[in-house]
DNA sequence: GTCTATAACTAGATAGAC
DNA sequence: GTCTATCTAGTTATAGAC
């Protein structure tokens, strides 16, 4: 693969599938997008499209990283003069539905893709690492910039929980059919009080012993 | 639909495409079982196939219930004699991953199809209501039968938490590689006493209020 | 009306020529 | 890099047999 080569016809025609697929993933869907229409779109022929992107999926993880990126500066936008944790939390975690709402309809039908354990768009794949570390780092952001008084490794370990929550959301999020995701935004405005609550609880003395168990158990489980 | 007519030939044919179905998965996986082999193996043609089964995915549906059926059958045997919460809720556990050993290398492959909001397969959907209610009817039963000294509102919110905490456990056993799911397994091992003590730990003052929050939380986020 | 079969259609993916 | 032609497999249409 030659540099110069690459940036001619090349990146025009990837481009412009990259485009195509977009466009029409918001009109129609995800489904209802075929590779056809792509190429059509795109003003390219079916098997050029396959040249650029071995699969339908691959056109998705354009969308996927688009999402992460804009939810990161949404996100770090909004944390600016907030110190409570919960506050933190809370801003983080809407600014992710904000972000995210344009895509909700064909989000819900592309949801399958990043559910097979198989696919590239997997939150637990190793291509999907770069994206995952970045979620994590916006957690860690909230965390940090916290006026929290947790122990160390709470605070340590904070930031991959505080993850895994957000995934439970997105799952909620995506089959949230109120208008708005209305239900999703209740969700997050009910939910972070309590998470709060737990991090303040953390510290008592019976408490203290199950948290540290628990954040073993993470370590431990680690692949 | 007269009933005489269905019970002659319809029925063998229907029992035949589900039996045939059940083997190709577990010789080569869902997705290289093709429905034309299906109905080969049936020994009926392709249209009959979707005579009776609408869709791939609709062959899935067996295998679901079946491993639902077992894991109940084999949970309520092993809870025989066993009092202690923890205790019960690691012997449903590890009796879910035994029961669906058989399958673990299929089911990651349709896992996505469970995944998908709008497949009748999802847990979430109506048609799964059933299922559902089956698998937090199991944890209903590791609850009350247990001695654990809980509130009421605790003990009636428990089964349901269980089953989601169980849905979890699931998505870490569908990426598991690991030899016999060993991972999932020591995954369950290691959660169950954390488990146990949250419970223990749920009547604290200072600690019973997030539970009643959370539990409120749940309440008032059901559909 | 209940079953069954054949042919056709659609769309993701690949092969090979230019 | 790009195209056309082809393959594969899920799904549908439809016609005819019991």
């Amino acid at each position: 693969m030659s540099e110069a080569a690459k940036s001619e016809r090349g990146e025009q025609s990837r481009l412009a599938i990259a485009a195509a697929a977009q466009e029409l993933f918001l009109e129609r869907g995800y489904d209802k997008t075929t590779m056809r229409a792509v190429a059509e779109r795109a003003g390219v022929s079916l098997g050029n499209a396959y040249y650029y992107f071995s699969s339908k999926e691959h056109l998705v993880q354009a969308f996927y990283d688009g999402i992460q990126a804009s939810h990161a500066e949404v996100a770090v936008r909004r944390l600016d003069g907030r110190v409570a944790l919960g506050d933190r939390l809370g801003a983080a975690l809407i600014a992710w539905i904000d972000v995210a709402e344009p895509f909700h309809e064909f989000a819900a039908q592309f949801f399958k893709v990043a559910a097979d354990p198989g696919s590239p768009l997997s939150p637990f794949s190793p291509e999907s690492a770069p994206a995952r570390d970045a979620a994590v780092g916006i957690h860690r952001l909230v965390v940090e910039g916290s006026d929290a008084k947790v122990t160390k490794d709470v605070r340590a370990a904070l930031p991959e929980l505080l993850w895994m929550l957000q995934m439970g959301i997105v799952l909620f999020w995506v089959h949230d059919q109120s208008e708005g995701q209305a239900r999703t935004r209740e969700l997050v405005q009910r939910l972070v009080p309590v998470v709060d609550k737990v991090v303040k609880v953390s510290r008592l003395p019976g408490v203290k012993g199950v948290i540290t168990d628990l954040i073993d158990l993470l370590d431990a489980m680690r692949p």
